[in-house]
DNA sequence: CAGTGGTCTAGACCACACT
DNA sequence: GTGTGGTCTAGACCACTGC
């Protein structure tokens, strides 16, 4: 635990040596990797109460002040949650809260509450073999099982989202479309009571596109309408990713809301 | 400075009077609002450096610690940038590490350094009176004195954004067509320099649509291309918005990236 | 009331940049 | 070396929750 030997220290004699030697991780940064282990683990699972600052501290020989310094970055990151005078929770998407913190399609008027949840319709579920580029997304080789979903949202009884989504069999066996249609929450909390499976971060690809047929049909579309083409990989821990989804957004009284700051 | 008198207290013969009074203020916050108005009336400017922690402690009469968490929210809202061994410093649309720290165009093979750096072409500049929606995004009155520009952005020679942007006449009195065209650099820096104008943070509505002719015509686009249609309201301090950008993007080679955390 | 996270302080020491 | 931000500690007290 002493910064003699930190992680990411690399043997002198190693074949192609850095110029400089930056390796030097705070201690805080440690615990974070440890208490991030913990969470890896399932140790603490999603909703439960992590241990106290002082009896982390005192588990890891450090001060209260170095776990708090921890766990605030894990709180940033939205892996933890801090509620004062009851403890620190690991997150979960089933919480009100955060139910669609990766869903930033909003209607135009009004907000998510007025419109109320999704309607949501199964279209596929299916196993089949990896092509070329699901499997260089999720991180798999050519031919590799996954599972391949197609579902439709509605808002106020209008489709409005068509989303493709690819899992890697592996983690995921077991789910079929009848557990995804029975589910009542998102899916992503789904994921995490029955597979273990967190997502913790996600990186999106935009762009304006041309639905074909099939899909113009599904969204109950005239011709020339243009949709919001969404790419999404969503990470679990360790930048792992274990979900591919192409969503096509209807714009016309919806839009992607974005903060920058 | 103490707690008796926060900013935030409420009269408690206020005639709406909250049920509960929440009003507390930690020392941090308030020191973080005095920094705040020391930038809004720029006895720091961006790019120069503030004070050390040490002095502002004594400045404020509090420790070090404690305006050492209130740098650290400002540095995590970027309106400051640490560097250690050197300083804090108010931050600048001018460092190219923050360059397009608004635009999440990006290509869809290399980055922005492969890419290099977009070629400007300012279409139009004029002063105009607000119409009624231009003026509820600024919020200034209808028929108020705004600024409209125009402008398409190229890269390696390819026009891929159309931008229209409105400003609020007053703030930024003198600006004209070449001052923008003369200008190189990011129009947030020449905001920063010769207007005194900071964006701190902006929202972006996002959709996709089909262009009209002169859209098409100036993006040199065949028929029936959907574009990403980004509607931006860019803030300076205390949430005062101070820019209405309207931009169309090329996605056949680029996209928008987004993060999700 | 006890237990939790949240704030504030004071002091020591480390890493980095400049001179 | 000196000054800056960055880390770590230890202790005190405050605010919120639930018994």
């Amino acid at each position: 635990m002493n910064n003699s030997s930190p992680q990411t220290d690399a043997p002198a004699t190693a074949q192609e040596a850095p110029v400089v030697t930056p390796a030097f991780s705070p201690l805080y940064q440690q615990i974070k990797g440890l208490i991030l282990q913990s969470l890896q683990s399932s140790e603490w699972k999603p909703g439960e109460s992590i241990p106290s600052e002082m009896e982390l501290a005192a588990r890891y020989r450090v001060s209260q002040g170095t776990v708090r310094k921890a766990i605030d970055e894990l709180a940033n990151d939205h892996l933890l949650i801090r509620k004062q005078g009851k403890g620190t929770f690991v997150a979960t998407h089933a919480e009100h809260q955060v139910q669609y913190r990766f869903l930033k399609l909003v209607p135009d008027q009004g907000d998510l509450n007025t419109e109320g949840p999704a309607q949501r319709e199964i279209v596929d579920c299916k196993r089949l073999r990896a092509s070329a580029d699901i499997a260089r997304a999720l991180g798999l080789r050519p031919g590799d099982a996954v599972l391949q979903v197609r579902r439709v949202l509605s808002f106020a009884g209008v489709p409005t989202i068509l989303e493709d989504l690819w899992l890697p069999g592996t983690p995921f066996k077991g789910l079929t479309a009848e557990r995804l249609a029975d589910y009542h929450g998102p899916m992503y909390a789904l994921f995490e009571t029955e597979f273990g499976v967190r997502m913790v971060r996600a990186e999106e690809k935009i762009r304006a596109v041309l639905p074909d047929k099939g899909q113009r049909d599904l969204l109950q579309l005239p011709v020339n309408t243009p949709l919001l083409s969404v790419e999404r990989i969503a990470y679990t821990y360790n930048d792992t990713p274990m979900e591919l989804r192409r969503g096509f957004y209807r714009t016309d009284t919806h839009h992607y809301h974005n903060a920058l700051n």
